[in-house]
DNA sequence: TAGATTGTTAATCGATTAACAATC
DNA sequence: TAGATTGTTAATCGATTAACAATC
């Protein structure tokens, strides 16, 4: 149905322009042109143009453009207006962590954590269950789940996507430190800290280099 | 000195070589070609040969790539084979998670965590202790430390960035939803774990025209 | 109306892929 | 030597930047 298909670099750089544009709200500036955008975010202001128009006009000539609108419109073209119901796979710091961790005001709702651990089943975190992984193909088919966020040890995290896609969970949030292997039709975004980490430690070595 | 700059987009792609060739490796397979990577890796074999090229010749024609050698080789490139001494900053949830993550094969070592929490104090995580933030300068003052890691809320990180840059430190791991504006001699790798949602939740949206 | 700034086309730049000579 | 596969140059593709006409 769409026509054009929007570059994997645009998607990347719209949180980024929402996280501003939210900033620039609550310091209750109006209305913004993306030249006065361009230098607060280091960007080039053609690229704030190009990459806006991808969506439709949502600007003014002569004017810019409206901040509340805007911020609204790359909300909900990143789908932060909808609830996403997720669930974590692996109870251990990371699972935990996450848990805890305010996703809910991006409507990013965790619905259960799931852990093998018996000694953690019926506690809670932030009043979210814990439950047993038996009980994750169970609770699946009763409940709506959107996101599947995948927090365990290396070696269980193919056979948890694996169970995950075949009860039609379409979206794996993936930090292991692996990259999975799953039907094309489910969603796989990767946090893999170390090569994160590894990418630091290159630029530490040769930033001599780099002021160039 | 170095003639050629590297693209980012190569630096990202390393770890990933590097975690391909370490599995490769544990399969106890000795040599591989372009080819036979690139099946794996499901990149193209022309990119990987280019990539590599950049930092050297690693093949041999008619042969292909050592295993053992190209992954030594990538661990060098990548620093992995120093030891990089790290602080946390901010012993919250996610702090602690990172604590005890274990980084240190690839040689990045935790050498205290900070918090202002004064009930934290003189306790350990995994063996680390935890210090007071009035305690940051004076420790980074006896101690190496290459790496800051910042697990702050929103509201005190701009702060805590600033103290670690006037007091030499020049990475940043930085996990706050915030970008940072620090000196540029500074490295910066940002997590940006709510980012990294969003773009999941635009490509569920509109997964079904990606297919095309 | 004049000035400002968008939306959009065209130009440039960089990254990826293809091709092939060099060489193990 | 013949076959395989790299290293590297050239071609293509895509993304970024520049320019400017449209228009508020």
């Amino acid at each position: 149905m769409e026509e054009r298909q929007i570059s994997k670099a645009v998607i990347k750089r719209l949180p980024r322009y929402y996280r501003y544009l939210e900033e620039i709200l609550n310091n209750g500036i109006e209305r913004i042109s993306s030249g006065e955008l361009s230098s607060k975010m280091q960007v080039t202001a053609s690229q704030i143009r190009q990459d806006l128009n991808n969506f439709g006009g949502f600007g003014q000539q002569g004017y810019g453009y409206n901040v509340k609108y805007l911020y609204d419109e790359i909300g909900k073209i990143l789908g932060v207006h909808q609830i996403h119901p997720m669930i974590i796979i692996g109870g251990g710091n990371f699972g935990h962590a996450l848990a805890n961790y305010d996703f809910e005001k991006n409507g990013f709702v965790t619905k259960a954590i799931f852990d093998v651990r018996p000694e953690l089943e019926g506690t809670f975190i932030r009043g979210i269950p814990v439950l047993m992984m038996n009980q994750l193909e169970d609770f699946i088919s009763r409940e709506t789940v959107e996101i599947a966020v995948l927090t365990l040890p290396k070696s269980q995290v193919a056979e948890a996507a694996q169970r995950l896609t075949r009860c039609g969970i379409k979206a794996l949030w993936n930090f292991a430190h692996l990259d999975l292997d799953v039907p094309e039709d489910v969603v796989v975004e990767n946090v893999h800290l170390v090569d994160s980490l590894m990418q630091l430690s290159y630029r530490i070595s040769n930033s001599e280099e780099e002021q160039i």
